[in-house]
DNA sequence: GGCAGTGAGTTGGAAAACACAACACACTGG
DNA sequence: CCAGTGTGTTGTGTTTTCCAACTCACTGCC
């Protein structure tokens, strides 16, 4: 039985790491891809209108749905057969992208444009602000508050 | 003097929106971008040991690594004149990027792959499990309880 | 029925991004 | 002098991406 250690991951050998973020990027990475679950969390189930408030031509986003919806991200519900017609909805892992989302949009207000275009409200009133917290102690998660370790 | 009112996306016209999460992903977006930054995160500065933990090929590190630091994500530091040498490391809206990082890992290790081949612990002693809490009230934040205003 | 309009893609060709290997260059150590 | 290292750049194909035009199966209107 070896006590798990905590690891500097620059003293590991070189070679690709095995890591969730790259298998993360993988599925979410490739372009518009964000930009249309954005959509589809949004409300926008449907192709011609995740199109238009994207601007990802028709054939990129055919593409993007299939491969979200073979990662199992997003899912097709037929609403006219003859001809086949779906809308696109968000799976549960859709749905868990939330945090990726918001943080994205957050730094983007912040680091990305001069004045953000939208504001979000917290249900308390105030613009939100999002604080990390751990769900086990209650207090804030940040870089220096984690330690990576080998599973 | 209009009030703010709650806007359902899906009711804007149609067009390009003004999104922070599009601008974000202009420069984040690119493929090896944000795993370069996730090994300058975690401490690897050099040229060669980034492309060696990313995978990513020479010619598009430098690429992405000169995109970064235009647009102030990461700094160059030299560490030698004759032949000029430089380390990389995060600015302030790299650091910032942390959420963004932490959000797509978990998200990751959830629903991208098998099993997680690193655990991240908290110095409480659990393995983080991140909750989003408001800045301002304390209360959790979750898609219902967000509600976007145009600027 | 005829005919325009719509929604959801597919196809084809130009343009851009990418991967890989080779090269350049300024050192350092033997 | 010669091999090796670190940090890129260049050159050459291959793959993606983009955009416009096209198809196909309807729906509405007159």
């Amino acid at each position: 039985m070896t006590e798990p250690q905590p690891v500097r991951m620059g003293d590991l050998p070189l070679g690709v790491r095995p890591c969730s973020l790259a298998a993360a990027l993988e599925v979410l990475g490739e372009r518009w891809s964000l930009l249309a679950l954005r959509e589809i969390g949004y409300g926008v189930h449907r192709f011609a209108r995740i199109a238009g408030y994207t601007g990802a031509s028709r054939d990129m986003l055919a593409d993007r749905l299939r491969k979200l919806e073979a990662a199992g991200i997003v899912e097709r519900r037929l609403y006219s057969e003859h001809p086949p017609r779906h809308e696109y909805h968000l799976t549960e892992a859709g749905r868990e992208l939330f945090p990726v989302m918001l943080a994205l949009t957050e730094w983007g207000d912040r680091w990305a444009v001069d004045s953000p275009a939208l504001i979000r409200r917290h249900s308390c009133g105030q613009p939100v602000q999002v604080d990390l917290v751990c769900r086990h102690c209650g207090q804030p998660v940040t870089r220096d508050t984690i330690h990576p370790e080998l599973a």
